[in-house]
DNA sequence: AATGAATGAGCATTCATTCAT
DNA sequence: GATGAATGAATGCTCATTCAT
């Protein structure tokens, strides 16, 4: 990516977007424990003490990781949405949006869905909370295609809650295996969950819902 | 918690149960760089050399961690299953084992899902032969259900490899989802998932599919 | 060599040979710190708490290892002597059982060679006497040797323990020579070195003496 | 002895011989095994980290020790022989530079001697080089003894092999003699050496030559 | 006569972090 | 704005040694 030339005397704020990118590759390819402070620095460029002095220490620069990343990945999907158009089409174009950046982002991905979550409430709340303002974008367009489909069932809240962390876990699981597929194409992959979310969502939005079977009879 | 009662001069075989209990919840809770031999040590109730003695290396004990927990985890799975019973109730009856386990044994899950994912190919390697695994038999049984249906629509191999893999990545996050947020039960989760997944499926296989609108237009 | 068979129940004098066999074996290859008692154990055939029973510590383990090849080695000089015969017959005898016997037991003579001597006080003190007492049988040969040579020029007694000590140096090292240097037999090895002495001694003897040149001119 | 002054902030080039020198001095005294880095990096009033930014590893600074300690005899036996002298003068002056060196460097010379050739091939390899190039040096010696000497018979290849293995030998086993023998002066050492072998060598090249007894008869 | 079970103490190595310049 | 020099504190691992049986 384009950096880390070993030339001196950059203004600051270069030199730290040179850090968080080297920071970024390392933490998302090594993992935050296995990461080392001189790795970062060497494929930054730069001196220990320096990043130092502008991150202050491994957590926060892990943290600041974890924010621009999380920041980054909301970002492209909220650009990829166009506001006003129905439910459905927006839904797929956070999804192609989603699957496009996590692809072009390999190991910012990584941070977010391998490394944040796995070592404790610091990082984790920080993934947590880029999480939750999804969901919650996805639970409104769920709500929204109910009203847009004029619906007779009513979906219970918390359900409508599950529905939409399924949806998401998904779409994070299909992104880690279309990152380790060759082959497989962003648009691929969300015309695969789009099939396999929308059609389920229409139907349970009709009140046909899989019914149980009665207990272990 | 079940064990390591401080006693001494215990077989090995009880030992060895205690000590991998400690790696397990250690592990988990920990990750696996920042849990640290002397912290598993002394949960089990035993002295370092010992760890040693009978697991030979952290990563060895990881990696026994690993094999136990899916070695639990599937048979735990095929436990639940009805061999013979129609593919949705096949279904419903894993999706339920599953989430009761991972519930029941969130360090194991965690090891799993979390950390073992993480941390290179040695171990990666060894939960990706699990996932495969369970992959192929929900491939197994979207086929089934789709021949039980007599459906007339074709589905492409590779997107029901998709499907399955959504379908597992699903009930992967939403197994977390479960053993974090409080006073949902595995019954309802597998519940959740089930009306999302069946049928969208059931659409899928009767030809009904979302079309991606004309694009960006 | 002839045993360690993992039978049980024996008698403690061979379960002490076994242990002392395998301990030289050890030492001698691996050097006194870097083998383990575990190894020792192991290749004796014998649980680590035996060893401990029969031979106390790993340090006089090492020592009785030192004393016993000590001894064995001293008493092969001596059974290749025949105390009567001229001096140079002596020394010939005497070389040749030395270079003969350190060639048959090579793990022996590390023992003695390599490993007593660079390790502190305890060790080196022991291996000490026995080298005393082959210079001090070399030092009476070559005073022998003066008397039958009815020699005129008197050798001071400190150049005689000089030259034994040299006598005795060139044959440590020639042993070390030869048992790394494949094809050269023990034989071969006194011969050289009783040419490279004798002669000497001979002319030493005769009061014909290399003069050092006149200082720096 | 000559240095480590606790000073903070030295140049690296400092630091590096500081460090070094305890080396030598512990592995000189300990043997490889037994000395540990903590002492080594006491001894050179430095942190153990700083050691290992430097020295990279035990092994590597063991071997960093043999070979600035072999280079060091080496150049101080080359300093003290004059090219176009005598063979029997450069033999002497070689062999007063070594006892005079050793003689004042006991732990270079330790680690060389006893150490570096009883911890296996990385360093033994290393020491040997050193002692093939002086070994080689002496055999020349000894041709060129033969030549100047316009002498008559023939001496074999490998008997003159045997030869110089034997001096230089007996002076390695005299050096350590020196060094522990309390008022025997490096002269004095080489002056007793020379005695024993020149004269002997002097009788070979003549022809004359010690006869092995009729076989036990 | 012999061993399975267990440990205290130490060792090489690494890492996040800080001064002094 | 930037760095060479330096360290306290862990961490994985091994070993000589001892009980209890």
């Amino acid at each position: 990516m384009g950096g880390a030339v070993k030339g001196k005397r950059m203004p600051r704020a270069v030199r730290e977007r040179q850090m968080m990118d080297a920071a970024v590759q390392t933490f998302g390819q090594r993992g935050y424990r296995a990461a080392s402070m001189d790795e970062i620095a060497g494929l930054a460029g730069v001196s220990k003490p320096l990043v130092y002095l502008y991150l202050n220490s491994k957590e926060e620069l892990f943290t600041a990781c974890i924010r621009r990343e999380a920041g980054a990945l909301v970002a492209a999907v909220r650009a990829g949405v166009e506001p006003g158009a129905p439910a459905d089409r927006q839904l797929w174009d956070g999804l192609r949006a989603f699957f496009t950046h996590a692809a072009e982002h390999p190991d910012g991905w990584a941070v977010l869905h391998n490394q944040a979550r796995t070592h404790g409430e610091p990082f984790a709340a920080e993934v947590a909370r880029m999480r939750a303002e999804i969901v919650s974008f996805v639970t409104y367009l769920i709500g929204a295609a109910a009203r847009e489909a004029d619906c007779d069932s009513e979906l219970a809240e918390r359900e409508v809650g599950g529905l939409a962390h399924a949806l998401v876990g998904a779409a994070e699981s299909l992104a880690g295996w279309g990152n380790e597929t060759p082959g497989v194409t962003a648009k691929e992959t969300a015309a695969t969950l789009m099939n396999f979310a929308w059609a389920g969502l229409e139907n349970l939005m009709n009140g046909r819902r899989w019914a149980p079977p009665s207990p272990r009879g």
